[in-house]
DNA sequence: GCCAACGTTGGC
DNA sequence: GCCAACGTTGGC
């Protein structure tokens, strides 16, 4: 069982959007960054959990735990030139970009802030609060986890 | 292969 | 809206 940290963008789709969703279910797709997409693609797997998190808003933070249901497939978003996601670069022979499946398993009982997150003990090497980072799928240790989940 | 220019991310 | 940090692009 693995651990993982995945951004979203409320504006775009959080939380909300999920829980709106058939069976609280969706696909995770736009992930446009070849280190992101190692770990959706080869990495992630069906039962690991990750813990749902808003950025680029007011105040970011943690808001719950989702769980991959449907490991790494072709995000198809990338062959539309509709999507907001569309890579005209991206060869349907040779898929370039992949995403998972997530369902929706727990609300934090209490959103918990970024803030809150940086003056926690234990949670120094949390790579989302590592200077600079970027990415919007990080791997989540054990020990960073169950700190997280007692908050 | 180098690296400057550019675009994006995301906290504040 | 600002801007630091980073990834990508493309000329050479």
């Amino acid at each position: 069982m693995q651990y993982w940290l995945m951004k979203t963008e409320p504006s775009t789709f959080g939380l909300h959007h999920l829980q709106q969703k058939p069976n609280q279910t969706a696909y995770w797709d736009g992930v446009r960054n070849y280190q992101a997409r190692n770990m959706l693609r080869d990495q992630m797997k069906r039962g690991d959990l990750a813990l749902l998190y808003h950025s680029n808003c007011s105040p970011p933070g943690i808001a719950a735990v989702v769980e991959i249901v449907r490991e790494g497939y072709v995000d198809f978003t990338a062959f539309d030139p509709k999507s907001h996601y569309y890579d005209p670069k991206s060869d349907p022979t040779h898929p370039r970009w992949f995403m998972v499946d997530i369902k929706l398993v727990n609300v934090f009982e209490r959103f918990i802030p970024l803030t809150e997150l940086r003056m926690q003990p234990g949670l120094e090497e949390l790579v989302i609060l590592r200077k600079g980072n970027r990415l919007s799928i990080t791997p989540v240790t054990r020990a960073q986890w169950d700190i997280i989940i007692n908050l």
